[in-house]
DNA sequence: ATTTAACCGAGACGGTACGTCTAGTCTTGAT
DNA sequence: ATCAAGACTAGACGTACCGTCTCGGTTAAAT
């Protein structure tokens, strides 16, 4: 297998790299991700082709480093000592984000091409994903200690919990995604949805018997 | 808009329809659902290009037609009186199907293509996610007429929460799919995993009868 | 090599001849011989493929077949009694009918065809340009005894000469076809055009050297 | 009406043009020109089918480019001073051309293509027609000015009288090309072929001095 | 200050697959 | 048995992009 040999970023064409970037977001916008292709990106910025294969692997990273920014700063999680209350902000500015037609279908479009190029599908755990659920954890476990959360639940568990029913309506488009669904699902992770409680105020207490495995 | 007239499917070739099938499912299987192309699936069918284009309007809807019997047997919910415990048999045996290298990666592949391909999109919800969804609740109700699950709980809810731990993992690779998984959800769902408050916000006690297994 | 099964023309729908041939000479007109497919006559003629593939053997015979009574009826040569005269008004009357809008490219586009299929060749030398090859001869002929034309020539060379001239044109596209050239070739043919008629009135008298082989 | 983008002839690869010629001109004797095909042409040469789109407009264009070589060295009129002589020596080596198996058919087929082509029809004119009646015309001038031929007469129906006897057979099939016919039609045409008149009309005689071979 | 090595725009190249078109054959049901 | 209808196998069409490659022209560092 013989290895590309690796440009130089220092003689990194500045103008090539915003033209090409401000050329995908562009297209992107007009023709959507799946009808622009890397030949009219290179057209559209004026620039050779050579130019984005030699510093993009794909379109798809292209358009994963198109975005980082935007996702970057959408980052930091809040704390504002109410656990449920920050979930629910946090979970509704993702919506929202995932509502906006600019980013939406977009990042829908490099979820999908994730499930056939493995490199592109650690990209995204490793710069989208990764950093989002660590940010997520870390506010989570700041829960646990003022017993907010369960203090046995493990984590990625509850981000299973509180971000899934996202992902299942924003991939599967089964239901809508509104800011109710969000604190809906808060509300009902944190309480929980089994039994019945016949007389409304006086709810369960948790009793979790797995000890640790 | 020129609607392309309708084939008649009274005159449809049965050996033809058959030998596109199988022909599609051993493709997927030898060289997976991207490198395989219509051209590809005719030539190993011995069949006419345009005999695949009259019947299917996507490779994607090809394979979807292929694989509706393997999902159909799927569908039946189990109802042992344990909600939690069939909960857990079904989600389990939805991972093991995720996890058969037949089927998994195909599948997140129609998912994939779905994200682009709206007519997918109402397809796969029509007969593949809508009529599990429509089972699970059913199930679901039984659960809280018998007091397993809370009365007055979002059953759409209810599934993203189940469901939406499966499909974050499945389609987002974030963490692996296992049954220890598959359990935990459940019981986290129906437990809640709200901390114990130190402030009154009085929390409920969790009255759930297993039976015997 | 096995041979097709004649179908028996006693039985032959002729609606359906009718219909065919109809269609034929209207599409013809529309959008020309090229772009006329055996399958949107058959759409055209509201007749199934199958019937044209029966009674014909290729869209060409078809065509050739639509066409025989127009060349029949311009079959008859006239015979005034001036052979030079009667050359003219002939090749006039195939000039004027080889720039008919409805009949000149269409004909030149059978006889395009001939080129490659001999089947179409024989049949045009034997249905088309025999027959009025014959009919010029025996013309030709009947002024050899008048003394109008050179007892000894040899008449396909006549043919040759006579009507060379209109085929040189009339396939190659060098130069364009007008009466005034029919006549200037038929003058120029009985003449002959060599040497130099310095007192034009005085010319030169036949001398023909081959006797018969 | 959309212009497509020329491509730089600088840029052309001499290897992708010779292969393509070369397989041209194999696959025209194999399988002849008709079922030669665009596809064929690049698979045979090695060549991605875009490579021929982007310099032959059509695969007649192609067939035409790989003979303007041989026509070309065809081009060339002898004088030797004897005009019949030198016209019946070119109009026998065109006959030899039109009969090599490698040339003949498929130059038919071009002529065939060009009556439903336009510019493959000028094509033809400009480069292969034209040239070569321009040729046979200076040779026919000088006949003039020695007094070979009639001074008065129009070259271009001198040409149609030479040329278009064989053209009528070549095209039209209707009977053999051989050497006798090319020199009998030159013979006659500079003769003469009408008979001597019974009335009036005074005929020429025939002054004609044949130099020494 | 000049060399030299990389980047750059441009686009030709070998390929693959697309979705359409037509050829000519085969099948079905109606007349 | 013919007919209308149209599904079938086959395969070429011309287009769109892929990712690689070559070509001059232009920087920018290394001599």
């Amino acid at each position: 297998m013989i290895h590309r040999r690796r440009p130089d970023p220092n003689r990194r064409s500045a103008r090539a790299q915003t033209a090409i970037l401000k050329a995908t977001r562009e297209l992107i916008g007009e023709i959507g991700y799946d009808k622009m292709s890397i030949e009219g990106i290179a057209a559209a910025a004026g620039v050779g082709k050579q130019t984005i294969y030699r510093w993009w692997p794909s379109k798809a990273a292209l358009v994963l480093d198109m975005w980082s920014p935007e996702v970057q700063q959408q980052l930091t999680f809040p704390n504002t000592g109410d656990l449920a209350a920050d979930l629910k902000t946090q979970i509704i500015s993702v919506i929202d984000l995932s509502n906006d037609p600019a980013f939406g279908p977009s990042f829908r479009a490099l979820v999908a091409e994730a499930q056939h190029d493995e490199a592109l599908a650690s990209q995204l755990v490793e710069r989208i994903f990764g950093p989002r659920i660590a940010a997520a954890k870390e506010r989570l476990r700041a829960g646990q200690t003022e017993g907010q959360l369960a203090a046995d639940i493990d984590l990625d568990l509850a981000i299973d919990l509180f971000y899934g029913g996202f992902y299942h309506r924003y991939l599967l488009r089964v239901a809508p995604l509104t800011h109710e669904h969000a604190e809906a699902v808060v509300d009902a992770v944190l309480a929980g949805i089994g039994g019945v409680p016949l007389t409304p105020p006086k709810r369960r207490r948790l009793v979790r018997a797995r000890p640790a495995t």
